[in-house]
This record gives C-alpha cells, structure tokens and sequence, in this order.
DNA sequence: TTTAATTATGCAATCGATTGCATTTTAGTT
DNA sequence: AACTAAAATGCAATCGATTGCATAATTAAA
C-alpha cells in the first residue's frame, strides 16, 4: 500500500461502469436511485475507501455546514455552558460549530465577524462584547441573508432571533429579596450600559426599589467592567462615601465574590453587616463563605434554543421568519450572603 | 442595489481587461505581480463588493485553514483556558478553531474524529475521552499525514507532540507536602488509569510515600470518573473501613470539594481533622472554606503551545519531524485544606 | 403487443480560485 | 539598435461533487 490518491466518484463510477451522478445521489440517499444500486455502490465505496470530499461538495453547493459563534469568552462558565448546548444540538444535525471569542473587544470582534463571513458559515450565534456599540459588522450577514441569532447580549436595534434571559426580573427579584430581608439602602455594581443586559438589570433594581417605595442614591450605582479588581474598586468608591449601606446587589457573581472578600477584609461581616447578591451563578458561588446569592441563567438551555433557531433559519431560508426573543426564566438562588437569619438548608 | 451575485475574480479581471490569474496572485501578494497593478486590482476589488470565495479557494489547494480541537468538556476550567490559548494562536496566524466535545465518550469522540477528518482540518489538538482505550479513529489522522498534537491526556501509544504537565512531580509535591504536615495514613482518590495522566499522579502518590518510608494501603486508593458524587461515594467507602485517615490526595478539585463539603458533613473539620488536596486549580478552589491546596496547571500556555507546535507542523509537512513531549511546570498552590496550622496569608 | 407513464440512470456544465508553463513586456547591456 | 535577462502577465487545465435536463429502462394500462 503506497500513498494513494483519494478515491473519487468517479474512479467508483468507472470501476462499476456507472456514471458518477449516479454514485453521488447513491451515496446523498437521493430517492431517484433504486436500493440494488445504492446498495451496490455503497459496498463498493467503503472497499474503496472512499471518503467524500467536503470541501468540492461545500464549493459546488455553497453550503459549509458550519455554524459560527461569537462570544466574549470561551473562559467564562456561563458562555462555556451556552456553547455546550450550542454543540449539542448543532452536532446531532450535522452543523460543525467553529467558535471565536472577541474578548470583549471591538476590534478583534469585527475581525472575527469578517473572517466567518468570508468563510461561508451557514448562520451565526453571537454574544457581543462590552466595547460594541456600532453594528456594522454584524449587518453583513443580515445583507447576505445569513440567519444571525443573538444570545444573551443581544442587540435590539438589530431584527434577528434573540435568547435572553429575564434581566430585569432576575434583578427586581433579587432587589425584592434584599429589601424583604430588611435592606433599604442598597446599592448596584453594575456593568456598561451599553449592553441591554446590564441596563435591564439596573431598571429591575430601579423598579423594585421604587415599587417599595425606596430611594434610591444616584452614588450608590456604579457602572464598570464587572472584572474582579472593579469590584474592589467599586466598594472602595463606597465605602469611601460613608455610607450606611446595608445591601449591595452586583451585576455579576464576580465583582460580588470581590466585593465580599474586600469587605471581609475590612472586617464587615457578610450577611450580618451588609447583603450581597451576584447574578449569572458561577460555579464557585455555591461554595464560598458565606456562599453567594445568586440568578441562575440556564446556559445549556439557552444554546440549545440558539441552535435550534438558527437551523431552522438555515433550512428554510426563503421563508418570510417571524423573529422571535425568547426570554429564559431565571431562578433565584438565595444562599448565604443574602440572609440575615441564616438556615441550614440541608 | 438589487440582490446581486458575488464579485469573482473574473469579473475583476474582465473589467480591468486582465486575466484572472493575474487578479488572483494580486490579491494574495504574490510577488510576481507588479506594485502598479496590484494595487490597482486591490481598489477595484474593494470598489466591486469582492469577498474572495474560500470555499473555492479551499477545494483548489485542498486546505481549510481549519484546526479541530476535540476535548472531553468545553464547560471546565481548564479545558476552556486551553481553547483559549489555542484560539489565540490560531486566530492570529489565520486559522479557525473548530470546536467539539466528546463528553468522555468514545463513540462521540470517534464521531467526532472522522467528522473532522472528512471535513479536512489541516491538523487536530486532541485530549482524549475517559473511556477512550483504543485509537483507531485517530490513527486516520496520522495515516494521512494530517498533524495532531495531543495535551494533556495524551494516548503513550501514538508518535506525535504531546503538551503535557508534570503529573507525576505535582503529585509527587502534592504527597510530599501532605507528609511534612504530619500525614502517614493518606488516600488517594484517582481517575481512570487507562489515562496516564492519573496512572503518572497516581504513581507519583506512590514514590512519594516510599520516599519517605510510608506504607501505603491498596484500599487506600479508590479509582473513578472523578465527578462531583464520586468523591462522596469515595469518601463513604474510604470512612466505612474505619480507618484513621489523616490526609486524602484527590486527583481533581472536584472531587476534593465534594470530599470536604461530605466530610464537614459528617463532623469532620478540614484541615484540623483530614487534610484535603486536589489537583488543576479550578477557580472556587481559591475561594471555598477551607480553601483547597491544589496544582496549578498551565491551560492557556499549554493551548498556546499545542497550537504552535501544530501549525509549525501544518506549514513543514514533508520535513521530517521529531515529535516532543513538552512537559509544562506544574505550581504547588498551598492554602488552607492541607495545613494544620493556618497562617493569614494576606 | 403497443403505447403511455413511471422509474432509473447518464450527460455535461458548473461552481471560483489556483498554478505550471508559455508568452509578452520591460529593463539592462553592449 | 540589437539582444539578453529579468520581470510581469496570460492561458487553460484542474480540483470533485452536484444537478437540470435528456435519455434509457422498466412497468402498467389499453
């Protein structure tokens, strides 16, 4: 055995005396080929070895079979477990996932974009980053008709399928819990505005704090990149204030592990001195000290509906489409930081 | 602007009154072509909307720029820093990442390989599944001369580069740590040892206590899938012998955690009581109570490096190469689950 | 049986970029 | 100016599967 050439249809065609249309719809379960020959061929073209060339059938039918995703970070448990559901579903219906992040950076975004669509992807699933503010490069594929859906940091002045989660629900129930818990000074570590999610998370905590006829102190909001020295960052800003701040709800689990591990420091106890909720529950937020209260987003879920959406898109694509934001429920987990008489819940 | 077809090179080169080789070479910088006319191709290229067809292109040259990636689980720490240092390198030599998990199953991971491989990624960077004894479906691979770099749970009995870390010396510090706090009597929770990357933490276990004179126990050491309910089944096995345990070695945080929270369950403090280490510094290992000692493994240099190693391989396919393994430095992360005496480490 | 309808197969063009080889153009030398 | 070397461009085949349309083979109906 030498290095040989690929086979081919055609050195199939040729050995059976057949032509090579016929083996190709043999081998594509085509419906116009009787059973005796497909059965035929496809003996013939596994003792052959054949393999199909995907790349010439992708060229011929401009199809790639391939899905595109954009995220911010792979790294992250949330979008690991968004892209999880994403691959399942994608992977049971033949699609290959190609998957790039942009580390919340515009640039590096844009780039990723143009490489996709300059690759032929089939659709793409995108998360956007903390810097994006303009849109351009996701229009391309609106302009190609490429089926485009959005997961959690959607854009709304775009028209595509969206899969978010009930931002401002979670944040109003979250606030709605705090206050339950005696909290009536509460303040927000939040993320950029630019992103719908935060934002929507800034307005349940406004709502709720109105609905209860609360204050809420314009310097008790902080807006930031939600990394974990921001969250230092944050407390000190207010705790410089000296305020008498008795609950601190943050945008996401991160800053809310920083921010109670900095004021530990400090030597304020959490819960007893001050409530602290996150949002997106991390993996580790279970299993701190006291362990974090949190929103639970079902990531898994959410890629699984992503992929389905987009599929769907994908093979029906002359179809007028009614696009869709599907908002996933959160839950509320209450633990530890959020609880003044805290249960042993076991 | 009605729906228009794709701007080929052709029609490039119809409108300049050149050829359509020239037009080509031009826009890949091709030195034969002229400064003058490459830029003029390049400005009309841009005027005309061209996007160049990579799937044609890919079909003539018969490369994807594609690299596969197939790792047990995306959703894990470590294995989603590797993605990133591979996307990282990757992305900025012009490679795209694909992406698939096989969820330590072998029928999936052999799914997976001949999916990559019909599809013609130019190389592969694989971490095989936990069930994964034989490797046929990688062997295609080689076969084919496709190159394929292994990290971290790498297959001994196939010749290829291998990013590995040091098993064996992290378990062997591990081991030698827990005795200088005082531990004769210590357990071992391992993996699978079909993966050497157990066999070689478990070994390293072994030396360690034979280094210092100690004797270890074959019920001692107790073998799963290293999931979040195998560490309390372990636990339940190892305390229902009665032992007088002081000290269990846990070859993932995961499984160290569930140990603990069971142990604590039980009565038992941690570390007064058992010290407690894992392995892989998964991120709340830093921030449970106790914390967990643990070992620091290299995920992004080593995504990094699996990706540089396997592009060099990609661009010098004919030249004869000597496969390395690269043995990354493993760091010794000491914190509270594994010292008798807490200091304040702040 | 002959004809019509149905089913199965074949022909040949096509997708768009790449590339070995041939040819033309330009620059350099004498 | 004539000629050679070097640089720039063009020709045309090629990669392998797909598919609209034509044709052949088979079956059913008359």
């Amino acid at each position: 055995m030498t290095k040989q050439a690929e086979t081919t249809i055609h050195d199939i065609a040729k050995y059976l005396n057949i032509s090579a249309s016929t083996v190709s719809r043999a081998l594509n379960d085509n419906p116009l080929i009787s059973e005796a020959t497909r059965k035929k061929i496809r003996k013939v073209a596994n003792e052959m070895g054949y393999r199909p060339n995907t790349l010439a059938a992708n060229f011929r039918t401009k199809r790639t079979n391939t899905i595109g995703v954009i995220v911010p970070l792979i790294n992250r448990h949330f979008f690991s477990s968004v892209i999880s559901g994403i691959e399942d579903i994608a992977y049971s219906q033949g699609y290959t996932v190609s998957i790039s992040q942009s580390n919340d950076n515009f640039q590096k975004e844009t780039k990723i974009a143009k490489t996709m669509f300059n690759n032929r992807v089939d659709g793409v699933i995108v998360s956007i980053g903390m810097e994006t503010k303009s849109f351009e490069h996701l229009e391309l594929f609106l302009e190609r008709k490429i089926p485009l859906v959005f997961f959690d940091r959607a854009v709304d002045e775009i028209n595509a399928h969206k899969i978010v989660v009930d931002d401002f629900g979670g944040a109003y129930r979250v606030t709605k819990h705090l206050i339950e818990q005696g909290a009536k000074k509460i303040a927000h570590i939040g993320g950029p505005t630019n992103l719908k999610i935060y934002e929507d998370r800034k307005q349940g905590f406004l709502k709720a704090m109105k609905d209860a006829g609360l204050k809420t102190e314009k310097k008790l909001i902080i807006h930031n990149s939600l990394r974990h020295d921001d969250g230092v960052d944050a407390i000190r800003k207010l705790m410089s204030k000296n305020q008498k701040i008795d609950a601190i709800f943050c945008a996401n689990d991160t800053t809310a592990l920083s921010a109670i591990v900095y004021l530990k420091e400090l030597g304020i106890k959490i819960p007893e001195d001050i409530l602290v909720m996150g949002f997106s529950n991390e993996p580790f937020s279970k299993v701190t000290t006291p362990s974090i209260s949190t929103v639970k987003q079902p990531g898994f879920l959410m890629g699984q509906k992503a992929a389905e959406l987009l599929i769907h898109q994908i093979n029906n694509k002359k179809a007028d489409i009614k696009y869709q934001t599907l908002v996933m429920p959160t839950e509320l987990l209450i633990r530890e930081s959020s609880q003044k008489n805290v249960l042993n819940l076991h």
